[in-house]
DNA sequence: GTTCGCTCACTTTTT
DNA sequence: GTGAGCGAAC
């Protein structure tokens, strides 16, 4: 390829001094190499030749590396690969190569391009390098997600791009906002074709680096009857008329920056000398072409990631990045980390055999030298809610054991699975977290809190003004939000100044009008004392002044106490900054806030949102055929996205470090309804060697095996997991579980081998007599107000007034 | 302009 | 079964 041929005549330049130090960016922090690293004659550090010379000491964040880790950390000339494995230790290997680069002096922190996919990756990497060197990590200035580097180098060249620097970057709602104006403008039926689909449309041209010229004919005609891509047009002309960018915009309008003005990509390839990827599998093509463009300059690029954890295929990721990487980048280095920190042997064997199924793959093995473990187990129970409850008490039992609830998680295939689940925690009192769920800067009341503060800060803001107008409701309903709009479009100003011409005509009725002066009279005031109050005071006032606090208060709805609470957390969080612009700015990117772990609880969240983390004791419910491979997965992506589907297993089981448990329900309700299901393809594609089958511990455990007689009725008759001998009366006692437990207490093993210890204890309640009589009126987190009408123990019955008659345990309600 | 009630849809989700 | 979103009635 014509850009490697690039790179090779650059990779002299990129030893040499820099030519354009960045004099207001501080080295790191790192004791000089002691060799001299100025010095090209001396051996190099980490060097083969300084290594011969028992100079490796001097590298003491290279000791207990395994040797392709550490040969990942030192490959630092030309293109790179690495393909970690789940669990193979590739954060370190990423933060370590970072600082070697670094105490080598190859470059400094600022000539370093660093990219994750999340905040959380960044911070992270930020934390991890910070420990590592011992010093301030404000020295990698180019350390950050795709997006916010993407703004930052926007920032600088706005105008190039057609925008100004001060652009304003939307989110969701905004964007959605805008599509439906663009769409109405275009004079066409809003319910027909609705904002949802084009803009998602649209996100997925412009991850694939598509401007509206560059959007295949043939995909045109879709939305719209043909008029997709004028809208397209439209809709990138209005966010220039806001001076806005959606978040696509910031990669496309990078690659513009950089086709455009081959200066300005000159300077960036001067700067870089090392590039860095995370989770490279994510990368899509917009993503790819911006990290090309950049490697021109650039020999020394190194991606980091698993092709067999690509799971983010339907928003525009790219397997073929990774698959296609040393065709891409000619002559690079592939180096697999195989070797796993996390998972007993079983677990591996069995994800591996599980992903080995998948056809486009580079192939990594895993292999351990821990301890071989616990079988994964397989059970198949009645339904959904057996399954809970099967889950359930096994954790039950297990925190008697003395396991920690932090070390167990449940992870689903869609988020309606949970509900089961949180039922069942609330009926027992079991400690649960949700992760992932709406985030804490998508929720409504932040939301509406924000677009507040933008206001005030930037009355220019025209979506964030439409959206609070008539928040909470003050009497400016659609018609005179539509006025204002016209007004200010007509007139070419934004819809806050239009509003203020309007106020001072008769155009507004009595009530209206009334309202709009108020509001545009305390965004006024409020602006006033943004330099003269603390911009947390100045926040308080303006939730409290314009009665958006009292509108919650007011608020019976359940969850109303806990949106106040997310404003008091909003108001907390800003102290973390020094300016209500600083705030701002911060939260158009950074949609998350680190969240404080609060005790000990079970985790439940999707197998998305599970990649990256790891438990002791992991809990896989609803293999189904339909669930789990996703029947609209298969439909809209066929054999691709089958296998995205069963790496989403694999995350899944390499989650696990001491246990695994899959299981399928017979039955499931979707949308209310009973539907018999099958039990996943995934189910059958597990290694036998090491898996074991759990019979169904329930009441109707074992029995419905013999339903009809034969395999009459029973669905797993083709499976080769059915092969024990079915008996009507088959107990609890009879499970491999059961006989392993008592394998394990008359061996004396320890609890923390066998982390879910199974014993046909059943779940005792506590019959401690509870403090609550039928009458009393209570409050509970997720159900509302309601009034006890039964005790029996410590579990009470309630009545609630929006949600129905519940059992729940008695330190889950507060009294009234 | 607001509220009620009906209909629709319903995988995954970061920036 | 449930919540969101929209249209019609108040």
């Amino acid at each position: 390829m014509i850009y490697c041929e690039a790179m090779q005549s650059n990779q002299k330049q990129a030893a040499e001094p820099d030519v354009y130090p960045d004099m207001d960016e501080v080295p790191f922090d790192l004791p000089p190499a002691p060799t001299g690293a100025a010095a090209p004659a001396a051996p190099r550090v980490g060097s083969i030749s300084a290594r011969a010379m028992g100079l490796r000491s001097s590298q003491p964040y290279l000791d207990g590396l395994n040797p392709e880790q550490r040969a990942a950390v030192e490959a630092l000339d030309g293109p790179v690969l690495v393909l970690a494995g789940a669990g193979t230790g590739k954060t370190r290997v990423l933060t370590t190569r970072l600082a070697h680069i670094v105490a080598q002096g190859r470059a400094s922190g600022h000539q370093i391009l660093a990219v994750t996919f999340t905040n959380k990756a960044a911070r992270e990497m930020k934390h991890r390098i910070g420990a590592l060197v011992g010093g301030s990590v404000e020295a990698m200035p180019w350390l950050g997600t795709f997006h916010s580097i993407g703004v930052k180098i926007l920032r600088r060249h706005a105008e190039l791009v057609g925008l100004k620097s001060g652009f304003t970057i939307l989110d969701t709602d905004d964007q959605i906002r805008l599509m439906k104006q663009v769409i109405e403008a275009e004079g066409l039926d809003k319910d027909r074709w609705p904002a949802r689909q084009l803009a998602s449309l649209i996100d997925g041209w412009k991850n694939r680096g598509l401007t509206p010229a560059k959007v295949p004919a043939g995909e045109a005609f879709g939305f719209a009857a043909g008029k997709g891509v004028k809208l397209y047009t439209a809709y990138q002309t209005r966010l220039k008329e806001l001076n806005a960018c959606d978040f696509g915009d910031l990669l496309l309008e990078n690659l513009r920056l950089f086709q455009e003005n081959p200066d300005v990509l000159a300077d960036y390839h001067r700067r870089f000398r090392y590039i860095l990827v995370d989770e490279y599998q994510d990368t899509n093509v917009a993503q790819y072409l911006w990290l090309r463009l950049l490697a021109q300059g650039c020999p020394n690029v190194c991606c980091v990631g698993d092709d067999d954890q690509s799971i983010y295929g339907w928003r525009g990721a790219e397997v073929d990045n990774i698959l296609r990487f040393d065709e891409d980048f000619k002559g690079a280095t592939v180096i697999r980390l195989e070797r796993n920190y996390r998972s007993t042997g079983h677990i591996l064997a069995t994800a591996s055999g599980l992903i080995a199924h998948n056809k486009g793959r580079l192939g990594k093995t895993l292999f351990t030298d821990g301890q071989d473990g616990e079988k994964v187990l397989v059970s198949g129970v009645w339904d959904d809610e057996e399954e809970a409850r099967s889950i359930a008490d096994d954790i039950e039992r297990a925190q008697k054991g003395g396991h920690r609830l932090n070390e167990i998680a449940i992870l689903v295939r869609a988020s309606f699975q949970m509900r089961a689940f949180e039922d069942r925690f609330i009926t027992l009192g079991m400690p649960y977290r949700v992760i992932g769920g709406p985030r804490f800067y998508e929720r409504q009341e932040i939301k509406d809190a924000i677009a507040y503060l933008e206001v005030t800060a930037n009355p220019a803001n025209d979506l964030k003004f439409e959206r609070i107008i008539n928040v909470p409701k003050r009497g400016i309903g659609d018609t005179s939000v539509k006025r204002v709009h016209e007004l200010g479009r007509a007139r070419g100003v934004p819809m806050y100044q239009a509003a203020q011409m309007m106020v001072e005509t008769e155009e507004l009725t009595g009530k209206a009008r009334k309202a709009l002066t108020d509001l545009l009279r305390s965004f006024g005031r409020w602006r006033g004392q943004i330099d003269t109050m603390k911009h947390t005071e100045l926040a308080e006032l303006i939730l409290d002044e314009s009665g958006y606090t009292a509108s919650w208060q007011a608020d019976k709805s359940p969850q109303a106490q806990s949106r106040l609470e997310n404003l008091k957390e909003l108001v907390r969080f800003m102290h973390e900054f020094d300016t209500l612009q600083g705030f701002l700015e911060h939260v158009s990117l950074v949609m998350d806030t680190a969240q404080g772990d609060d005790g000990e609880r079970v985790s439940i969240m999707t197998l998305h949102a599970a990649k990256g983390l790891e438990y002791d004791t992991v809990f896989l419910p609803g293999w189904e055929e339909g669930l789990f491979p996703s029947q609209r997965t298969m439909d809209e992506s066929g054999q691709e996205g089958l296998e995205e589907e069963r790496r989403l297993a694999y995350v899944g089981v390499t989650r696990a470090k001491k246990l695994a448990k899959i299981s399928f329900t017979q039955n499931r309700r979707i949308r209310g309804l009973f539907q018999s299901a099958m039990p996943s393809r995934f189910v059958d594609e597990l290694p036998e060697a090491h898996v074991e089958v759990a019979e169904v511990k329930s009441p109707f455990g074992g029995a419905y095996k013999n339903f009809g007689g034969g395999n009459f009725g029973n669905p797993y008759g083709q499976s080769r997991f059915d092969t024990k001998p079915a008996s009507a009366f088959a107990s609890t006692y009879d499970t491999p579980g059961w006989q392993r437990a008592q394998r394990h207490q008359a061996s004396g093993a320890p609890a923390a081998r066998a982390p879910i210890t199974i014993d046909a204890t059943p779940a005792a309640s506590s019959s401690e007599p509870s403090s609550y009589d039928v009458g009393d009126r209570v409050f509970h987190q997720k159900f509302g107000a309601g009034r006890v009408t039964g005790v029996d123990g410590n579990k009470l019955t309630i009545d609630f007034e929006r949600a129905g008659r519940k059992r729940v345990v008695d330190s889950f309600v507060a009294r009234r």
